[in-house]
DNA sequence: AATATCTGAATGAATACACATTCATTTATT
DNA sequence: AATAAATGAATGTGTATTCATTCAGATATT
């Protein structure tokens, strides 16, 4: 890591900054004030406040996305899948509570001001559940009529819920 | 209900907007033209913007509670309950898309910018269900091993995630 | 080697503007 | 006539973004 790598100390001050407050009660010159930077000089690596959370978004999905399927490939049996993904989730939300707390709140909502924005790492995300349970149900472990695409989101809100329990406290 | 009945219809048309922008992408001028009252009336029914959300929380919620127990107290099996409590919240959110939504994506971040204010009545609304279980435990129809604080989380969660699928669609 | 010139990253004070809230005035109700 | 309710233009504040300026280091010139 270079000595002044500003772009990822603007994005880990941002990261606490948005945990802290919020996305809409966050101040740029808050998020500059934590990463020891000038107001100005943020807008030299980003276009504006959204894209700081669009970046935040992106980059550290992507991390994790990257993490949970590096796990998951210790396996090849789906139930055991299924297991380590829930384990990996909560213990991914525990090392990074400021990111999973900016994901679980502002995600909801960024739809309604990034029109143009689908988060696509987020569905990534989410999709990685529905392959497993496919795979599964192929091999004849688990039940035919279990749709994957409803499955995902019962799995994931479940994780989501119970964690946001801790993330929030 | 009134000819006039100025704060209900405030109070429509506030979870018509925020569940279109965002409460902070909301304008009160676009609130008060959707409930066809002048900006500064919307000032003789409510403290700020944040107590109109507030409101709508505490109102509606209110709501929504009392129908979901009247309905669990057509039986006092728990097994029925809890299939029974799924029903009656996926048909809530379909009938109330807005309010759905609002409370989704609101409710997350309200704790952000609304310190003191703690939410009862979803605090209320996820008693139920541990209720529920309690119940089941010392009738011997649940296993004794699941926690009810955890489990409230998990069903609700799933239920939550499932239903967002249409609610943001 | 010493000096002059250039470069562009970084700064932070100044700007511009959006919007919640107020309140003097008007309209309705008793 | 007196009181209450409603109006909406004007106000003031907060803050995202801009941009003229600085300055450390690189490059050219003597």
């Amino acid at each position: 890591m270079k000595v002044a790598d500003k772009h990822g100390r603007i994005i880990q001050a941002a990261i606490k900054v948005f945990a802290r407050n919020g996305f809409f009660n966050s101040r740029i010159a808050e998020i500059a004030k934590e990463a020891n930077v000038a107001d100005g000089t943020i807008y030299l690596y980003f276009n504006n406040k959204y894209d700081i959370l669009i970046t935040i978004f992106e980059e550290e999905m992507g991390k994790i996305i990257a993490s949970v399927k590096q796990e998951l490939s210790k396996t090849d049996n789906p139930c055991e899948k299924l297991e380590i993904f829930a384990l990996q989730h909560l213990s991914l939300v525990e090392k990074n509570k400021d990111l999973a707390e900016i994901i679980q709140v502002e995600l909801r909502q960024s739809s309604k001001f990034m029109k143009e924005y689908r988060n696509r790492k987020f569905a990534e995300y989410l999709q990685i559940i529905s392959n497993i349970v496919k795979e599964g149900q192929k091999k004849g472990l688990f039940r035919k009529d279990v749709m994957p695409g409803i499955f995902k989101r019962a799995y994931f809100g479940a994780l989501d819920e119970m964690s946001r329990f801790w993330v929030l406290s």
